[in-house]
DNA sequence: CCGTAGGAGTTGACGCATCAACTCTAGGCA
DNA sequence: TGCCTAGAGTTGATGCGTCAACTCCTACGG
């Protein structure tokens, strides 16, 4: 189907430069919420996705879906920060046995000071790394990516 | 110091879209690579990194600088991939007592296939995705990121 | 020769991520 | 009514990743 010969060093020097920029972006800023607001990567996604929500309460596999995170790793993401204190599972409907998530005060506190401090990281170590030009370039290439790879898992 | 206003709404999108398709992209890789050679992302930096030394061994110091790795994230995943069998820990110098790191021969037929169908996978998923115009772009981004985000952690 | 500082490597604990197996409930249908 | 299947959610096992604490050797200084 597809030419199969192996990448040439240009082509390997390339790929690694590229994951080696992402991953020290993302260590710096996942190191800066975890240093300043004690708060780990996936408990700011969580958070800003209830956040997001007001004070209606999601259920499981809304986060799930929303968050594009697997069903369990959501559970058990739940089950940590239920112990820490930022989330709650409440029941839902009448007298129906589904869990509903909701914030605790303390995790809209937490979500609160996150969101600022967290914004303000990925401003200074990317945005403003940024020409417009790169910016929107970045952007588009981002938004091409997402749609080569993300529709194929949509076959029924 | 820098501006204190949150984020425009705009720029989450751009900064969401951006960490969307990064982990679309390493997702889509890591599972091809785990299912047609039964080998993880780690598992795959440490055989490459030791393949490329030829048959000299190298020692957890070195490979934990050439992989910009924790040394005790080396020494763990080394401990996993002894158990698997790719690799092995020797005695280094003539009476020290450092270990030295080698693959085994099940560790560089390993490497051998993995490299042939990692590279395949990055360019059907990544490289070929990309007009030359893109990539020298992404090429310029990503090492004027690792040189502002690599060097301050060089400080003495 | 002793002891002490520092570097190399390991270990343990804990949170994140994924896969597979399980439970519970609701809804459909004989 | 009673079964049975499908979907929602949970749990357990295992590997990845990080931090802190530990061991063991080596080198240096008295």
């Amino acid at each position: 189907m597809t030419e199969t010969q192996p990448l040439e060093p240009e082509e390997w020097e390339f790929w690694d430069v590229w994951m080696r920029a992402q991953r020290l972006l993302t260590r710096e800023l996942e190191r800066g919420l975890q240093r300043t607001c004690d708060i780990s990567k996936a408990e700011f996604s969580v958070l800003v996705t209830l956040w997001q929500a007001g004070r209606r309460e999601m259920r499981v596999g809304e986060l799930s879906e929303s968050l594009d995170w697997d069903k369990s790793r959501v559970a058990h993401q739940l089950t940590r920060m239920e112990k820490r204190g930022f989330v709650e599972r409440t029941q839902y409907g009448a007298d129906g046995r589904r869990a509903g998530i909701g914030l605790t005060s303390e995790g809209r506190r937490a979500a609160q000071s996150a969101i600022l401090v967290h914004g303000n990281n990925i401003r200074r170590h990317f945005l403003d790394s940024l020409t417009p030009g790169q910016a929107s370039f970045l952007r588009a290439w981002s938004e091409q990516a997402v749609d080569r790879l993300d529709s194929p898992t949509q076959l029924p």
